[in-house]
RNA sequence: CGGGGCGUAGCGUAGCCCGGUAUCGCGCCUGCUUUGGGAGCAGGAGGUCGUCAGUUCGAAUCUGGCCGCCCCGACCA
């Protein structure tokens, strides 16, 4: 990977497969191909397909206007599923009281490493450094910028919940949060991001165990039916469990380069956090008893799940269901008679597209040149292009492009709408059929370690008998890289011999190496 | 926090070793011709060379400090 670098970028023009003999290395839009440097290719895509940049504020992104458009697709869907669950929204407070924090031993210890402090709460100028920090503004409690929010949301839960009758409490908050990481990445590892974290507490283990695995579920047919990203539903192991929970469930998705991304965690808390803030609640049997809790969220990380899921060296592919628009239409006029023309010739079959919901973007700038349009969309992942030109109009005819597979075809406007409305569904399925079989050609289990060792350099998901303990886990880790991505759940547990000890376990776990 | 790389116009860069205020491409502006895969020609605008100090008649170039960013690792969603 080191030496790819060192090559240095050989630029590339999608434009060559159908016009080979044009010099493009002055050409502005160009992204590294992925073969040849996968974290390169990624970046370049971020950037230019116009989704974030880097702010001025270290590990800190911009998401602009297409990302962002993306990212309320996903907000809307999920948003949607979590109130089809019961759950309604509320909002808590940015900052937390450092005394929070602290209350719950393994939750600060998890996260006491990467809080952002705040300290005053005043400025004053300065005749020397201009401005500074007013000395005399100091806080008498720090205040904690919240990297997640249990600690404040438990305190608050504890005045309303008092009776069996105020449970279940079932609340989600779309919010910030941030993490002072040493090393980021557009949006896959960001110091502040955005997320939704569900909160709810429950009168029983089992209550809440359900919810835990319903949230799970509620992620992984998200995953599979709006980021057609298939995932493998599964537990973490101790060592990588949240900080403070009984359990991490989690869905581990595969990106093209072989490595794992989890995608989503839903935590079965206990009463580990009920026991740190008292919250206690008066069962129908008239006893005091410490409710039980989950937490469970995903953040704009997934966007990073879907640019590696999809995306090719051509530049993003967006699945139809995020798609912020899903058919551009691009006119091919020589004037502005033409123009008109086509308008006319097409605004009934714009409309008819509209009326089935597909959303269509008529893109009449005739500042911009129809290449350049197809190549500027082609790059931002538009799922369906259709270009339509004088030819196309004494033929009764578009030529449609979609951008999963490249094919063009010329396609009657005859029920033009309902073949686009097929084709869009054709290509959300393609997606993710082509995913799941990316994965299921890096997919294999392994017996030995020494196999283990030769089939990670490979990459992808492996899985292998392990004997539950944390040393070997480590071992592993320490000499391959790679960590237990999750403890898979359902199928057949056939028992086996763990690959590194020889001692008996229950079932395989799947092995990866893990972004 | 370690290892590597880099800061020159909006973007990407040349120049640096061998000091003489800056190269080229893209983009931008104007005009004409163009428009079915990032158009062509002509003209034009745009730069305190990251920052501070030093050496020098003279610094993008040499010396030292500082700041920032990217990539790789440790940590993590």
């Amino acid at each position: 990977m080191r030496a790819a670098i060192r090559i240095g970028v050989v630029y590339f023009r999608h434009l060559l497969k159908y016009k080979n003999n044009t010099d493009r290395s002055g050409m502005a839009e160009v992204i590294t191909k992925r073969d040849q440097d996968y974290a390169k290719w990624y970046n370049d895509l971020v950037l230019k397909a116009d989704l974030a940049e880097h702010s001025d504020v270290r590990g800190c992104m911009v998401i602009k206007p297409h990302g962002y458009a993306i990212w309320e697709k996903m907000q809307s869907a999920l948003d949607a599923m979590f109130k089809a669950t019961g759950h309604v929204n509320a909002y808590f407070p940015l900052f937390i009281p450092k005394s929070y924090l602290a209350k719950e031993a393994s939750h600060v210890e998890g996260f006491a490493k990467e809080c952002a402090v705040v300290t005053h709460y005043r400025l004053k100028s300065d005749p020397v450094h201009g401005i500074i920090v007013d000395p005399d503004a100091k806080l008498e409690e720090e205040l904690i910028v919240r990297p997640t929010s249990e600690t404040i949301i438990w305190n608050t839960y504890r005045g309303w919940v008092k009776s069996y009758r105020d449970l279940p409490l079932l609340i989600n908050q779309w919010a910030n949060v941030v993490r002072w990481e040493m090393r980021t990445r557009l949006f896959l590892r960001t110091a502040e991001f955005l997320w939704q974290e569900g909160h709810t507490a429950h009168a029983t283990k089992e209550e809440a165990v359900e919810e835990t695995e319903r949230m799970l579920d509620v992620y992984a047919t998200f995953a599979e039916e709006w980021l057609a990203m298939p995932v493998i539903k599964g537990i973490k192991t101790a060592s990588e469990r949240f900080a403070g929970a009984v359990d991490t469930y989690c869905i581990e998705a595969m990106m093209q380069d072989g490595k794992a991304l989890q995608a989503g965690t839903s935590h079965f808390l206990g009463q580990n956090f009920a026991k740190a803030f008292d919250v206690v609640f008066t069962t129908k049997e008239n006893r005091q008893e410490h409710v039980w809790a989950t937490s469970w969220g995903v953040s704009t990380r997934l966007m990073g799940a879907l640019i590696m899921t999809h995306s090719d060296d051509n530049g993003l592919v967006i699945p139809p269901k995020l798609a912020p628009v899903q058919v551009v239409v691009i006119p091919i006029a020589k004037n502005e008679e033409q123009l008109a023309a086509i308008r006319a010739y097409i605004e009934p079959v714009l409309a008819a597209m509209r009326a089935k919901g597909i959303t269509v973007k008529f893109d009449d700038d005739d500042k911009k040149k129809p290449g350049w349009k197809f190549a500027e969309y082609e790059l931002k992942g538009f799922p369906v292009r259709i270009a339509i030109g004088p030819r196309d109009m004494e033929n009764g005819t578009v030529e449609v492009a979609r951008r999963d597979t490249l094919e063009k075809q010329v396609m009657q406007t005859v029920d033009l709408a309902e073949k686009v409305d097929n084709l869009l569904t054709a290509i959300q399925s393609n997606l993710y059929e082509k995913a799941l079989a990316l994965r299921e050609r890096y997919t294999r289990s392994v017996d030995g370690y020494d196999e283990f060792k030769v089939a990670i350099e490979e990459g992808g998901f492996i899985y292998a008998h392990w004997d539950g303990t944390a040393q070997t886990e480590e071992k592993v880790k320490n000499e391959t890289k790679a960590t237990i991505r999750c403890i898979p759940l359902g199928g057949t547990a056939s028992p086996g011999k763990c690959m590194v000890t020889g001692a008996p376990s229950a079932r395989r776990v799947i092995f990866a190496r893990a972004y």
